[in-house]
DNA sequence: AAGCACTGTTACCGATCGGTAACAAAATTG
DNA sequence: CAATTTTGTTACCGATCGGTAACAGTGCTT
């Protein structure tokens, strides 16, 4: 649980057979455990934690044998950060799609990932932000998910930034930093209060408020 | 590790020996064992993480043997609550004195609490905040860690409201709904964000000025 | 056909998990 | 004093942790 290598050990065959004579059994099998693997992770992970999913329930969800996981991945914190990286592109993958819901109009586009987050919180399986609770089941800052934890934030916050900015907030820095604030905070609220707390629906209010204050009232 | 039962199994021998003959080894031992063992978990819990932190570590730091946890408390479980009402002591205490700043200020008061999250926020060991890590690390929203964490995030709702309320908010709910999302945001925040990251420090800015936006200008 | 690279499977490693049986020493009770 | 309860200690329980050695089967290449 310390080394670290975001590779596979190896890239695995995907050469196909000569033609299409009938597949016995064996070849390029790796790959296709390979993204198993990374199914079960994805999901397991997430809902269960990271700490608390082990292995061999990695390799049983996946439907794959424990050797054929570590010929793929070099360790479990090999997993955690393939894991990452596939929540990360779902995370901008979302915030891409509220931004393109109002294009060119900062405010709305604010508003509208507010609007986006408060609605995937009411859904089941619903556990909150996958780096935000990576980064407490691993209190040690210098684990290598923290270190992605952190870039990943300060991409947000720069994201943030820019669309503060575009807003024409009169303090871009003092509105970026509300957003963020109020982000991490929504995504904790929805495992701290009781589930179907109105906190949450509130969300996307408080959200528009804070904008509403900082750049004025009518959509420059 | 389900089981729940927030007493000691016995309220231990608290009774002292007959005069001040010299005290040789044994007597009212468990007492001694209990509190020690309550500073640990209390300590390493929080640094720690409840789930990486395991029964052997607790006697190993507490000083005592494992026999005499497990005739102290019931389970881990149990040892689970116990920090939790310490922790609970400790936050309303932390509360409290922030309020006691600004006797009669509902503004201040409210402003104040953020200040002195953010001071303790930049402390070496912080790890934000216990119930949200809690929470987190234990998914399963039946197990009996959430039900007391939720119980405490309501109660902190309750006091933002009536504080909202004091303070002359022209929608007190809105008001409380924005600063417990802001609470949870800067907990949160202290773990996601990079060591000393500008945003903590930005805190208190946030906060007084979704108070200013939603009291008015002047302090009421 | 031979050799090679890769596969799936089993069985295992030492360490740690939460938790307990059992016993001897000590202190309290009568 | 004798009897009982509480103490500290050791050794252990089955389960699970992350990770691996070893081997037989399979397909590709030459």
């Amino acid at each position: 649980m310390s080394a670290v290598n975001i590779v596979e050990k190896k890239p695995a065959a995907m050469r196909r057979k000569r033609a299409d004579k009938p597949v016995r059994k064996a070849v390029m099998y790796g790959a296709e455990a390979q993204t198993q693997i990374l199914d079960a992770i994805d999901e397991l992970f997430y809902l269960e934690g990271a700490r608390a999913v082990g292995v061999d329930a990695v390799v049983k969800r996946a439907g794959v044998n424990k050797m054929s996981l570590y010929r793929q991945f070099e360790s479990k914190d090999a997993l955690l950060l393939h894991y990452l990286t596939r929540r990360q592109e779902r995370f901008w993958n979302y915030f891409g799609e509220s931004l393109a819901k109002h294009p060119g109009k900062p405010r709305e586009q604010l508003c509208q990932f507010f609007i986006d987050v408060a609605e995937r919180a009411q859904r089941t399986g619903y556990r909150g932000c996958p780096f935000v609770n990576l980064a407490i089941e691993f209190p040690d800052s210098a684990h290598p998910v923290r270190r992605v934890v952190a870039d990943n934030k300060d991409e947000l916050m720069a994201r943030l930034l820019a669309l503060a900015t575009q807003a024409g907030a009169r303090d871009p820095q003092a509105l970026a930093n509300g957003m963020a604030l109020l982000i991490e905070g929504a995504y904790t609220a929805t495992q701290t209060y009781a589930p179907g707390h109105a906190l949450i629906a509130a969300i996307p209010q408080v959200a528009s408020s804070m904008i509403e204050a900082a750049c004025g009232k009518s959509p420059a």
